[in-house]
DNA sequence: CCAGATTGCGCAATATTCTTTCGCATCTGC
DNA sequence: GCAGATGCGAAAGAATATTGCGCAATCTGG
């Protein structure tokens, strides 16, 4: 039963974390309302027991210079499980590819790519992902807006089942 | 020129912010080789100046409950912008929805949605989001594991890139 | 080549926050 | 009831954040 060990109380702090990372517990501790030590001995705890598992700034990747994002769908030929790991190293090798999700259905694999320019991915594509033992089709997509971007999940969501179910 | 007035101290400011969001100032400037009222001035200036978005708790969403991540794709009747501008919209008061990109090619929309159980999203997928005006197909895959999930951008290539290009 | 302006650093002092310790209340199972 | 466990909050000391200021290096326009 998973997140049965939380109450509301660390269910907050984690949508308030959630929401903003570099929260100072003081504050964290009054928008939650408790006080500042246990507060941040739940912090602790959830990030011992992997409820939390790091705090990351988000960067402008546009204005970094990362003028491309791209979605690739990935098929491989062999679907044994020593293939699918040796592709997934693979990707967890290129730093051009941040995410890399193994799907059910017709693709195997979509892989989220970023980089500085259009031949800079064109060059990867081509000579490093298309290239790849293994890989039998790859279909990308250009990025040309983003509508929508929220990390985690909805605790909303959350906070209506246990209302709901107890 | 996107990133041009940015020094490689403020570059490396960024990458250790997005790998520790919550490093402490001191801790940062040590890293990166000035004293810290000089690092946090920097931090600040990168901040107002939307380098850095925000600051994030990751958080574990199996664990939490949310055991099912989808990503699907989504064809519109209509692209012209209105459309497009309603069905993002429509994306952004989903909950269910955390990601929404616009692609080129004859996929329109790739969603990256997250639900509590199969059934909950099924639910979504039936009664919101192929019910919804405008919605032509949508394909829906299931996301098996996650081999790869890192935040934001490679550093490393950027730096690559400046010390090749000046 | 040289003032004057600008920029950015580091030191020092203060304010805020973090973190630990400890005593107390509440809950739980027997 | 009652012992043990759990979790809270107050207080104190340590670490950190933040501000103000003087100084040096780099530009800039004579």
């Amino acid at each position: 039963m998973p997140g049965a060990k939380l109450d509301p109380i660390d269910r907050k702090i984690l949508a308030e974390l959630q929401a903003d990372g570099r929260m100072t517990n003081v504050e964290l501790a009054k928008r939650v309302g408790i006080s500042a030590p246990p507060c941040l001995r739940r912090v602790r705890t959830l990030e011992e027991s992997g409820f939390i598992s790091g705090y990351h700034a988000r960067v402008n990747e546009r204005e970094l210079g990362f003028e491309v994002q791209v979605f690739a769908m990935v098929g491989l030929h062999s679907q044994a499980e020593v293939d699918l790991s040796a592709f997934e190293q693979r990707c967890r090798d290129w730093p051009l590819v941040r995410e890399c999700h193994m799907l059910n259905g017709e693709i195997d694999f979509i892989l989220k790519c970023v980089a500085p320019d259009l031949s800079t991915f064109q060059r990867f594509l081509t000579e490093e992902l298309t290239a790849a033992e293994n890989v039998a089709s790859v279909k990308t997509s250009l990025v040309i807006r983003c509508a929508k971007d929220e990390p985690g999940v909805p605790f909303d969501v959350l906070e209506d089942r246990y209302a709901r179910l107890g």
